[in-house]
DNA sequence: CTCTTTATTGCATTTTCTGCAATAATCTCT
DNA sequence: AGAGATTATTGCAGAAAATGCAATAAAGAG
């Protein structure tokens, strides 16, 4: 049983007529007689009882007429589904973010991508690290990362979400808790509380710089995994914490205070990444959506 | 989109590989390449993202997997379907009946098919004469009909359900209740209730012999639509009616009393008739399931 | 950088499909 | 009951397509 069989089929069901049957189907009558004639061999039933002047469906070809429909719907269905899968419409797109505040921007998202375009499932992976969040990209294992680069290699689009300054989050009762700016020179005698150490960490990066132009070693009581518990460490008055200006605004601790870093360094920027030559229609759709919802740096 | 191609499609699919989808499908790879390349140029939409080492689905291609299963599903459905109704295991039985009884082997009927045979929907169709449900059959509008035909067309199969006495109810306080047998010759001074005459009408036919044989012009009081509304007048003593043995046995009213004609006549059968050349499997079914659970009278 | 693997393209062949003309069968009308 | 008309079917020839083999090209693996 083929398409084209079960299209002769039904055109010869509605009609009882082999021969508007054919016109309907754009072509002559033979073909329509033989293709019925080869259905039926195929099948072994009788699908029409016919003579020279009247076609009518055997109980057989009743029976048929609602699943070859069935097929037809099917097939327009998968031309529907398709073709809408073509244009964006509906899709896999995976995400991987890493870093403080990317899932906030995530969370955004998640929820615009849902109400506007439900057709699109989002898959969101969580990682540790920033870096291989990008690694993820370029092997094709998700489409779009969310996290703060200082390199980006050759292949990869980024869209700047926020630009960042950086800011020392100190307890309640530190001496310079209150103050609005301060240099980290201020710190050289500090304890700190730092994420774990991990090649391409912008803020482990920034840190380490700031230290050195200051010309200290910061002295590291503790390690965090992530930057809540970096801060709930700062709350509990266990050292201070490098962390950027999006994590401050997010966060509304009576026990920390948050002091803006003035010395100059690399901007650190919140970004998204993509590959380029995106052949994914889902992806492209929610890159366009994120233009609209998430704020881009001027 | 045709059926060749969702197969080629699924094959590929599931196989992320040209040369052995070709080789699941009996086939060399390039008609496989081509097949696919046909099929994205018609859809306008790319299936597989693939070089010379490694073949993946693309966004769209990986949404079309569920619609092309559901399409080959919906092909092996009709084809069991279809085949299914050739061997008379579903379908659309009509039958027709019309007469004294029938409507009792005609539910029988019904409540063992629906247990037995679930995929046969009985259409039944209750006349109010048997000629017309003989004719009925013959222009192929049901397929079996019910009743008491004296002359069978050709072309018509019967089977005999019961061949009955002519009985005559009476009212219980009549003369002769309590009798299990007379000749009509005691009846010829009594009031008649008759069914409407009907060319055809086996008991009209039988009632006017019998009258004759008997010599005497019967006294029609009344004339019923249908056989129970004739035991119902005969029930409040407005006369006496000429009915069938079957009747009899299925009417529990003490007011009315049964007495079986002795006077030869022409046999009375309750018969089953269906046409010859039946194409029509689930008409066979029936017709197998109706000589297990009708009674054939020998 | 070379080799291997594998999708793609060219081309010839075979198969299948399609259409026109003729035929046969049956229903309808006289 | 017979003649005519309608319509499904069959025969045959041409056209379209599908298929396979061989060659090519391109990309990854060692």
């Amino acid at each position: 049983m083929d398409s084209k069989d079960v299209r002769t089929f039904l055109a010869v069901a509605e009609e009882l007529h082999f021969g508007r049957a054919a016109e309907r189907l754009h072509m002559a009558q033979p073909p329509v007689s033989r293709t019925i004639r080869a259905l039926e061999d195929e099948l072994g039933v009788a699908l029409f009882k016919r003579d020279t002047r009247n076609v009518q469906l055997t109980n057989a070809g009743q029976e048929l007429v609602q699943p070859a429909r069935d097929i037809m719907e099917a097939f327009r269905r998968a031309t529907r589904i398709v073709q809408a899968a073509g244009r964006g419409e509906t899709g896999l797109v995976r995400i991987a973010y890493a870093g403080a505040s990317t899932q906030v921007m995530v969370g955004r998202l998640a929820r615009e991508s849902r109400e506007a375009l439900p057709g699109i499932v989002l898959e969101l992976q969580s990682q540790n690290f920033a870096q291989p969040a990008m690694a993820r990209v370029l092997t094709g294992e998700v489409d779009i990362a969310l996290g703060r680069w200082d390199h980006i290699p050759a292949g990869v689009i980024t869209r700047v979400l926020a630009t960042e300054d950086l800011v020392l989050a100190v307890p309640a009762h530190h001496r310079l808790a209150g103050k609005t700016t301060c240099s980290i020179t201020d710190f050289s005698e500090e304890h700190f509380i730092t994420l774990a150490p991990h090649p391409g960490s912008v803020l482990g990066d920034r840190f380490r710089k700031l230290c050195h132009s200051g010309g200290f070693e910061p002295d590291v009581v503790q390690i965090a995994p992530d930057t809540w518990t970096a801060i709930s460490l700062v709350s509990a008055g266990v050292g201070c914490s490098l962390t950027v200006s999006t994590v401050a605004n997010n966060v509304n601790d009576p026990n920390v205070s948050f002091i803006t870093v003035t010395d100059s360094t690399e901007p650190v920027e919140l970004c998204m990444a993509w590959l380029e030559n995106q052949e994914n229609a889902a992806v492209e759709t929610i890159l366009n959506l994120s233009e609209e919802i998430l704020p881009t740096a001027s």
